[in-house]
DNA sequence: CTGAAAGCGCTAACAG
DNA sequence: CTGTTAGCGCTTTCAG
């Protein structure tokens, strides 16, 4: 049983292919009662349009790359899941990648998109002191972190994560440790900033000790939470959604005992309310987020320049007191 | 600036295009320096293999689809997850789309990854009395249910199900509920007749407005914990991933003022340790799961028959009690 | 209204 | 060792 195509049809029903694709794509040119057959034998056969063919031609694959760390992570679990469902409102094909933000993997990854020739890619970009070109021949947006030019969809943070260290202050904590990506990345750049700035504003000394940074891991919030807590730190704010949830594990060990350190997290996971008094965090838009990037996807918007237009929010729970 | 094609790096080199075809595949017959003179062409130019071209010629697209409800239940997260980092390795591309378990969804994924000439796909089949049969020119590999035949990749959770009842019954419990799938799934069959065995063998009389079933969504979860408890269940089972989410939300509005109905959920949810005194619940090995799908994708396993070789735990924590 | 030809990128099968 | 031809599925263009 071989592949139904035009031609195959064409054959079956004693006409030229060329009827049979004008039939399928309701060119006005074909006699009534030859559409009919022919629609008929293709919905028999279970014909369907090879895209192979289409993308040979010049046409729009309709594929669209999607870049990420991971998928476990629950903001981009949400990202992707709201990705998923506008591109198949939009009869788009999403392919997903995970990069494990190893640079080479990113590489790897989109090299292969181009090969599948996808319009388009939506990745968050890993870490790494060079700069790989983002590829010319498919459109890159940026999410969450930005590495190179070209349209990015970030989040603003900086008040949030102000607000998070002024809250700390107030509830009377004087040794307030961040863990966070390092400055090279612009997202690990800005939300130090943010923190040293909302310590400022407490009028709270600056203190080197109690600042982590690395590669933005989970593992980095791991150790970054260890070594704040043995630095004497009283509460930890973290700067990123995988650190957030390393620090997390470590935070709840090593406060079982009912020590007073209080804790903020990043990203709105949904167990947050539920943990201990509830885990305060970095509450960032993710649906919102999904959406203009579809909106950017299918070219309902302008497709240049930066896009600053989101803002996070710090949720007070339990854990910020 | 048009696409770099074998034809444009010949045409740039002066010789033919099947030379440099040559050249690029590692084809013993070409002279050393015209390779050379090819391959160094070729990186400049940033040349990428057309698949389009590939998939025309017959070759293997190397496509896998992956058919999910959603991507936000940390199971399908974390299967997902596993599943691309398998694929990234073998250099698959693995295209996700969410089927909500809507049937029609679903049909229509399915076309567009036959459009695509997908080689196989990995689903978990839509709940649905009709039975539209899986496509053949694609191998289906089912995911948790199955609902027609072909190979199938099974959890066997009977003794994981039937375990839990008997803890609770042990912890003094007489009214145990259960929110699962209906019967007309396998998984929502099996599961509740793992659940009536408990009782059975607890000793418990058995009684239907305990048991609530229906489509196997975060919704039936909430609802059907809502009716248990107001039908008077000490106890909570629930027979789902998307089912225990919903159901836990409820549970732990239901039994904020210190009511003591316990809860067993089902899935290895990162934050279930977390979580009061702990959730319990039904374990189910995700990384082995998507480790065998991945062997049966890369043909490395006998593609045929259903496969039942996963068995799900029971993992006591403090809501069990 | 219908058909034949050409070409998208690539390689197998033949010529040289 | 290198080049030419043909064909994979499809549509655009041109000829009936």
């Amino acid at each position: 049983m071989t592949r139904v195509t035009i031609k195959s049809i064409a054959r079956d029903l004693g006409i030229s292919h060329m009827t049979v694709s004008r039939a399928l794509s309701n060119h006005p040119n074909v006699q009534k009662e030859t559409r009919e057959a022919v629609l008929k034998r293709a919905e028999e056969l279970g014909y369907v349009r090879s895209s192979a063919a289409a993308a040979m031609r010049g046409e729009d694959t309709r594929i669209v790359g999607l870049l990420l760390p991971n998928i476990t992570n629950e903001f981009y679990a949400r990202y992707a899941n709201a990705l998923a469902l506008e591109c198949d409102r939009r009869a788009l094909h999403l392919i997903i990648h995970l990069t494990n933000d190893d640079i080479r993997l990113e590489a790897e990854a989109l090299r292969r998109l181009r090969e599948v020739q996808a319009r388009s890619v939506v990745m968050v970009p890993a870490p790494g002191e060079v700069d790989p070109a983002l590829p010319a021949d498919m459109r890159a947006i940026q999410l969450i972190r930005r590495r190179t030019e070209g349209p990015a969809i970030l989040v603003d943070d900086s008040d949030a994560l102000t607000a998070a260290v002024l809250q700390l202050a107030r509830a009377g904590h004087a040794r307030i440790g961040y863990v966070g990506a390092v400055p090279s990345l612009s997202s690990g750049h800005n939300r130090r900033a943010a923190y040293r700035a909302g310590l400022a504003r407490a009028g709270l000394p600056f203190d080197t000790t109690l600042e982590v940074t690395g590669a933005p891991t989970h593992e980095l919030g791991r150790t970054g939470a260890t070594r704040l807590c043995e630095a004497g730190a009283d509460a930890l704010v973290c700067g990123g959604f995988e650190i957030a949830s390393g620090a997390l594990a470590t935070w709840l060990e090593h406060t079982e005992g009912g020590k007073r350190v209080s804790f903020v997290g990043y990203g709105d996971t949904a167990s947050y309310p539920w943990i201990r008094d509830g885990i305060a965090s970095i509450s960032v838009p993710v649906e919102a987020l999904a959406g203009r990037t579809a909106a950017l996807l299918a070219g309902e918007l302008a497709p240049d320049g930066p896009d600053h237009g989101f803002k996070a929010e710090f949720v007070v729970r339990g854990s910020a007191n």
